[in-house]
DNA sequence: CATATTGGTTAATATTCGCTAACTTTTGTA
DNA sequence: TACAAAAGTTAGCGAATATTAACCAATATG
């Protein structure tokens, strides 16, 4: 679970952002109150006031600490990567470590918070999604010019779909209810997207929709 | 939007649950209130309870509603296959058209519900995902042992990839705020699904983890 | 025509929520 | 040691929530 040494060593404050974004993710939004929080801390619920002008801030300083590290993970996986499939395949993987450190966090405050009608949010979450599409979408473009990757996809919606996959696989395990990691064997996973899962043979996809 | 002339005839409490399935979809569970669903009726909050003794049912009549109609979709796309590719492609193509018309609410509200610990919510979501699985898995094994599809991936879990595929197809456009379709290309969809999205080569895939 | 049912209203209930004020305890530090 | 700041507590406010009760109008049905 969320206990363990290193937890309670941590400030309040750090405790704080870490329950709330455990119960966002476990029990929703409509359970993120002051009172659950405080209990799980053994406080009374005027207490996260004392760390929190609003619960508002508590949202902002889980997207803060959550949604950043993720940003981050496209720029890492780039730098690690020798050739553009090396490149997505790094951040890729990249993008699973951070999903596992964070337990699945981020996809699902993503599509909490954008259903939310607080601008503060959806504003920062809307620039992370369309950075990381567009970092994504410029490495697809480079491997269609180099005729890796098949040239009729659209980049965009490519990259949507690499993210979307990897939430996907968050709201398995959500709707599972299972244990360990989110995403068992990450570079199966990521060869799935790459190849598919049928048998190769000659495909009709790269004839069709050139107009 | 929801509105329309086929949607004023419908009875009052046919209108709230799809008022209410559309406040869950577009705001989040923490909009699901009795007076905000009577808002968009024209009416008072306690209105709502002449037709539902509580909100959860309410809950119950939007999943009787729209899940169990998804989950007809994978019968009737296998009675309509002719092998084991084109069955699994009318699966997808059949829970698509339903995903179209219900616009998109099913994976959200299976997403929303499975997080709330409404044991009767989640019974009936975890036994719609399971028999979806089990039918789709059915069709992966077969499609094993004819060698169409690849044989070092787990049944299972490519029916939850499935599964999972079509789901991030419905969160890129929550995310996104897009209008129109969900998927606006089925048939490259399931190419994507199917073959992948890289041009074909040797695949180091096959080889791997036979142990 | 009489009337019971349906579907709406207003008003009220208990509960919960975010948040504040006033007070106390703990703790870092001059 | 003295004391100010930090981090708790209890009590309470105003707003919102699910739900109920009492009442009323339209309507279907005997």
């Amino acid at each position: 679970m969320i206990n363990g040494e290193e937890f309670e060593k941590l400030p309040t404050k750090e405790k704080i952002i870490r329950i709330a974004a455990d119960i966002i993710v476990k029990e929703g939004l409509k359970k993120f109150t002051a009172k659950n929080i405080a209990s799980r801390l053994g406080m009374t619920d005027a207490a996260i006031f004392k760390h929190f002008a609003t619960m508002d801030d508590i949202i902002l300083s889980i997207i803060n600490n959550y949604v950043y590290r993720c940003s981050q993970s496209a720029e890492v996986g780039i730098s690690k990567g020798k050739d553009i499939e090396d490149k997505l395949r790094q951040v890729l993987l990249s993008h699973i470590k951070v999903l596992e450190e964070t337990k699945g966090a981020v996809p699902i405050l993503c599509f909490d918070f954008s259903r939310s009608n607080n601008q503060k949010f959806t504003n920062i979450l809307h620039s992370f999604v369309k950075e990381y599409k567009n970092t994504l979408s410029q490495l697809f473009k480079e491997g269609q010019e180099k005729g890796i990757i098949k040239k009729n996809l659209d980049p965009e919606e490519l990259a949507m779909f690499f993210l979307g996959s990897i939430q996907a696989k968050v709201f398995a395990k959500i709707i599972e209810q299972g244990e360990g990691p989110i995403i068992k064997n990450p570079d199966q996973f990521i060869n799935e997207l790459f190849y598919g899962i049928m048998e190769k043979k000659e495909d009709q996809t790269s004839k069709d929709e050139n107009s």
